[in-house]
DNA sequence: CCGTATCCTAAAGGATACTG
DNA sequence: CAGTATCCTTTAGGATACGG
């Protein structure tokens, strides 16, 4: 939770898996997160070892984002997340009557009678 | 990761897919949660809708905690984010050399190349 | 036994302006 | 284009003491 723990950090995730992205593609995949946010958070991970940073000094100056090893080993970490924060959101927020008999119907693959 | 972001609810959860557990039971498997973080986070849960808190007035109280269908749902996620902590962790904090090249043996199940 | 109440620190997150 | 620099608010987390 350390290492994904930030607010932007599983969406940065997300759209690494998709492959190399810059600086300014993640901005714009990312709308609500502010240039300062995204600059700490793939610092962070960066620093975590999820991500490479490369710059390429040219004019107008390129920096691209790459997933490592160890940032790719958590594609099905993410995916899992992504699947169940959507079955959860649309279970417990969905009708706003929600939740009243609990969850029984569109579970998470595999999430169901547990072990 | 709003709903399992807090410092503790992974240990919590983790307690729970055991089986049904009491507040004192917590803190014993816990001992580093203080009170306040305990009972805050497991409210936290309840009002989340991962955990049922029963209280039996009795003298001494007794209170007991136990997940729901969705903190059920959980259990893989919280597997695999155990698996992959601790890969995380012996990979690049063992011995000081860490990832000299990259991820490349004990991956976590199943992450290697991604499908 | 199972909490609340208080008080406090630090970390996360963000708005806005400026820059090599 | 891809950042820094400031300044500020909010949330998380914790230590300690007290209570039904």
């Amino acid at each position: 939770m350390e290492v994904l723990g930030g607010r932007w950090k599983l969406a940065i995730l997300k759209q690494l898996l998709g492959g190399t992205r810059r600086f300014s593609e993640l901005q714009r995949a990312l709308p609500r997160i502010t240039q300062r946010m995204l600059t700490r958070q793939l610092r962070e991970m960066e620093a975590d070892g999820l991500l490479t940073r490369t710059v390429y000094r040219e004019v107008p100056p390129r920096v691209e984002y790459a997933l490592t090893e160890a940032g790719r080993s958590l594609d099905a970490i993410a995916d899992q997340l992504d699947t169940w924060g959507r079955w959860y959101r649309d279970t417990y927020r969905a009708g706003a009557g929600g939740a009243e008999e609990g969850p029984g119907e569109k579970r998470p693959a595999g999430a169901a009678g547990a072990p």
